[in-house]
RNA sequence: GGGCGAUUAGCUCAGUUGGUUCAGAGCACUUGGUUUACACCCAAGGGGUCAUAAGUUCGAAUCUUAUAUCGCCCA
């Protein structure tokens, strides 16, 4: 077989993902098996790949591939999400770009438009995904507003109404004057600015020269001030209470107010309510039956009712007003000032607290299952530390504002009559069936309804996401949702822990009361190297896509696990992949050397090769019971590791060095059949994280039939390992070591063949492993005594001693050097020990296990205090 | 201000219900190596008072309390 000297990804990936295409091992279909389920978490349809993504849908590959390496009925529904926000903004740009201006167009008109936009960008990201090698179930993919989905959404808005759980009504919502929509709490990030704080002077009414000073960030909002409140316990305004001051420069007059509200230590302990423009003054103007001055037009500028300034962008007039207020003398001072300002997470503009009407979801009784059967594991979150911030989340629940000022999204079901009155249905027709039981007017035409121009929140389709994808909405009872459905397991980023897990939980125990998955594993954020978020603006992001390209899909795959543990955040560096392109280059050749091996039919095993293979088929049993156990404790990272070292180490370093032909001889046929059965098994452990080149790899391995492949080949036992065997071999290794270090310290090449006596002790030399410690220490003979050898370099392994007579070479004084620090050492650790040991309630209290390991300890140091105390005395001597 | 979490090797982090030589891994570092699979490698090494202090215990990186520093969420 010709094999290139180089592994190169770019000829063997998209032929290997075709081919699995092709046989459709992606596919999944209800049967008897064991079904095992991921749906993605959509990505945006307007997005392109990133780095978060290709950590997220690594980690779901690999527990997708691994399910149907274990038998089970695996399928991963892909996806996508219309995210209104980010779409409209996106087509809205675009459209300007063409100079066109949203308003000009009909709402048909736009979403013409959006729709295009979605067909040519939408798919990106999913084409994308198959690069990285994503074992997706392509039939299956879904987006938000395709058609099952969209009547999942309505019919789920009109079921949830019709229990009474939706309501409209009039609230402070957080406005997006970019957008011109609400977003909720979540989508506002709160930044830290450097602003300036003002304070002002408000006169009194009826006096010419008395005045009080209140405080303020936003001295343009003064124009929308109804009160100015004190804390009633405050000494210092008591004349003040009961009179009324004038507002700046329009000279309204408003009351003063009292309220414990106000925090009498911050800015002059006055303070100025504008109920329409903070969430807090609005709650005052409740409580003390304020006036709402609403002085802001949906695009941030100020309205008729500021009297000044009208049609002026908010920000400008800032700088305005405190010019026209420092003339007409009012302001006392202006200091700088640190606080934090909103901004949306979609437009990146300064979010403006805006009463409105909107549409809200009661959240109170609906979360109740959802937070119980988190907190009783149900639901199992990794790592479980998130359970306290959900815990937090769900118990401080507010209504959810599910309304939003758009086009692009799904159409809220609500349709008014002319009186006001308004009827919520799935359709136009079952609306003007409603509204005609409504009116008791059977002529009813659909003239007469006007629905209502909103659309829902995106999350208010993909909480349905783990329900909708099977058409269990529309269907509750259909043969796939019934068996795919509650889903195994989550992944995704604790960033939207309550935007959608919490949402989908809900949602699960609404209408299927159970669960949507078993366990939710959170990912970190992927930063770079100095920690911080990647982002466009900062350029720290690498192109998933080049890195592919360049490393390799498994290289990049297995790069972003190397340091990725649940809930941690991940800093990505280039190293990463290209020591995942490193490992691939590490398994390629160890191919090579395997299968470049000439192949003997007639000579006999060695004795070493059968002890190597011995051994390794039994360590392979201890490495995938570990990786097992990593598995279902969802470290994925950790499961990586231990693959990882069993192929450089234990594989590599040490199986095949022990079974290698010498140079340019053949191999006997049974070794080589059995390292080529084991090779087999360690492919199969490293196909789910590097699905690529351990097809490309087990393709070759042996003759294989059309439509065979490592993807559907089983996942290697765990059961019965030897570990007695597997334990007495690690003792060799150290003696192999102890060996290699007398060589590198002495200057020994390693093709010089030394002697090796042994002063034998139990358990930690073992005769059986003798031809192996010959050929990988090449030693010429190994021999026993029972006393020191005099003239010899000497190292010990737990109680058993070792000599290489070495005469010429050895340095008396350096070699004492070294026996009196190992016989220090040995003795301390024996102090400990015994400490432990004469102490009568360790002995008494202590498991009998632990107790009997100390006095193996002490057994052991002892014998090995003995000998070097031998060694020392008989070099002194 | 309220809540949650973190602090272990130069860096990034494990440490599984307190007990095997438990102080670990990967990367980085040092030294040696043209042993023909691999320098995208191999071998051998150095490196930490487990943030600080007190406590519980036969025994603490692990449990408790306080302090310091940092991060996240909420206000």
């Amino acid at each position: 077989m010709d094999i290139p000297s180089k592994y190169n990804p770019e000829l063997v990936e998209d032929k290997w993902y075709k081919y699995w295409m092709d046989k459709g091992f992606f596919h999944s279909e209800p049967d008897e098996r064991t079904p095992y389920t991921i749906v993605i978490p959509p990505p945006n349809v307007t997005g392109v790949l990133h780095m978060g993504h290709m950590l997220n849908n690594t980690i779901q590959d690999i527990l997708v591939r691994r399910a149907r390496m274990l038998g089970m009925n695996a399928c991963w529904v892909p996806g996508t999400d219309h995210a209104s926000i980010a779409t409209e903004a996106k087509v809205v740009n675009k459209l300007k770009n063409e100079g066109i201006d949203k308003y000009d167009l009909s709402r048909d008109e736009f979403l013409n438009h959006a729709w295009e936009w979605t067909h040519k960008h939408g798919g990106i990201i999913l084409e994308q995904l198959k690069k990285l090698g994503a074992s997706c179930d392509w039939d299956r993919t879904c987006f938000t507003m395709d058609e099952a989905r969209s009547e999942s959404v309505i019919k789920t808005f009109v079921d949830l109404h019709n229990k009474g759980l939706i309501y409209r009504g009039v609230r402070m919502v957080n406005w997006d004057p970019s957008a011109k929509t609400a977003v909720s709490d979540e989508e506002v990030i709160y930044k830290e600015v450097q602003s300036k704080l003002y304070y002002l002077k408000y006169m009194i009414e009826g006096s010419d020269n008395e005045f009080v000073t209140i405080a303020t960030t936003r001295p343009e909002t003064i124009l929308g001030d109804t009160a100015v409140c004190i804390n009633p316990n405050d000494e210092r305004f008591q004349h003040l209470k009961g009179k009324r001051v004038l507002v700046p420069l329009i000279n309204r007059s408003i009351p003063i107010i009292e309220d414990e509200y106000v925090d009498m230590e911050f800015g002059t302990g006055c303070l100025k309510i504008t109920p329409a423009h903070d969430i807090h003054d609005y709650e005052i103007g409740i409580t003390h039956n304020l006036e709402s001055i609403d002085i802001f037009t949906d695009e941030g500028t100020l309205n008729e009712k500021a009297q000044l300034y009208v049609g002026q962008d908010r920000f400008e007039v800032r700088d305005v007003i405190v010019a026209d207020l420092d003339k007409a003398g009012n302001v006392a001072k202006i200091e700088d000032y640190t606080n934090k300002v909103g901004y949306s997470e979609r437009t990146d503009v300064v979010i403006e607290p805006k009463l409105s009407t909107q549409w809200f979801l009661k959240m109170e009784e609906l979360v109740k299952p959802a937070l119980e059967n988190v907190m009783n594991d149900n639901i199992q979150f990794h790592p479980a530390k998130f359970k306290n911030v959900y815990r937090h989340w769900m118990g401080n629940i507010k209504d959810w504002c599910i309304s939003r000022q758009l086009w692009w999204g799904h159409r809220i079901p609500v349709y008014y009559l002319d009186n006001g009155k308004f009827v919520v249905a799935e359709n136009d027709a079952a609306a003007l069936e409603e509204a005609r039981k409504l009116t008791g007017d059977a002529n009813l035409t659909m003239d007469a309804l006007r629905q209502d121009e909103d659309v829902l929140d995106t999350w208010f389709s993909s909480w349905l996401w783990p329900i909708s994808v099977f058409d269990g909405v529309r269907n509750p009872d259909n043969k796939e949702v019934e068996y795919y459905y509650p889903t195994n397991d989550l992944i995704t980023g604790h960033d939207i822990i309550f935007f959608w897990i919490a949402r989908m939980i809900i949602t699960g125990y609404e209408y299927r009361q159970q669960f949507p998955f078993k366990n939710v594993y959170f990912t970190g954020m992927v930063r770079d190297k100095q920690g911080r978020k990647m982002s466009k603006q900062l350029g720290n992001s690498p192109d998933p896509i080049d890195l592919m390209k360049i490393y390799g899909a498994d290289g990049v795959r297995i790069g972003m696990l190397f340091c990725s543990p649940a809930g941690g955040d991940l800093l990505f560096d280039e190293s990463l992949p290209e020591q995942g392109r490193n490992f691939s280059a590490k398994i390629w050749n160890a191919f090579r050397l395997v299968k470049n091996w000439e192949v003997d039919a007639n000579i006999p095993q060695p004795e070493h090769a059968r002890i190597g293979i011995e051994w390794f088929t039994e360590k392979l049993k201890e490495i995938t019971a570990t990786m097992n156990d990593h598995f279902d404790k969802f470290r994925i990272s950790d499961a990586l590791m231990t693959v990882y070292t069993a192929v450089r180490d234990e594989f590599s370093s040490w199986l095949l060095e022990i079974v290698k032909p010498e140079y340019q001889k053949p191999i006997d046929k049974k070794t080589y059949d059995e390292v080529i059965n084991l090779f087999d098994q360690v492919l199969r452990l490293l196909h789910p994280f590097m699905p690529f080149i351990t097809e490309e790899l087990w393709q070759m391995l042996e003759e294989r039939k059309d439509g065979e492949s490592i993807m559907v080949a089983e996942w290697p036992a765990a059961n019965d390992a030897n570990t007695a065997l597997v334990n007495n071999f690690e003792s060799l290794k150290e003696t192999i070591s102890g060996l290699r270090k007398i060589r590198k310290d002495k200057n020994i090449p390693n093709r010089d063949q030394i002697e090796l006596m042994i002063h034998a002790a139990e358990g930690s030399y073992f005769e059986e492993f003798n031809e192996v410690l010959k050929k990988m220490g090449n030693l010429s003979s190994i021999s026993l005594v029972n006393e020191e050898v005099k003239g010899a370099i000497s190292f010990r392994v737990k109680a058993s001693e070792f000599y290489v007579p070495l005469n010429d070479l050895i340095d008396p004084e350096e070699e004492l050097k070294k026996l009196e620090e190992e016989l220090k050492y040995t003795q301390g650790f024996l102090n400990s020990v015994m400490k432990k040991l004469s102490n009568e309630r360790f002995v008494q209290n202590a498991p009998e296990k632990v107790v009997t390991i100390e006095r193996n300890k002490q057994a052991d140091a002892e014998l090995k205090i003995k000998m070097l105390e031998e060694r020392i005395n008989s070099l002194k001597g």
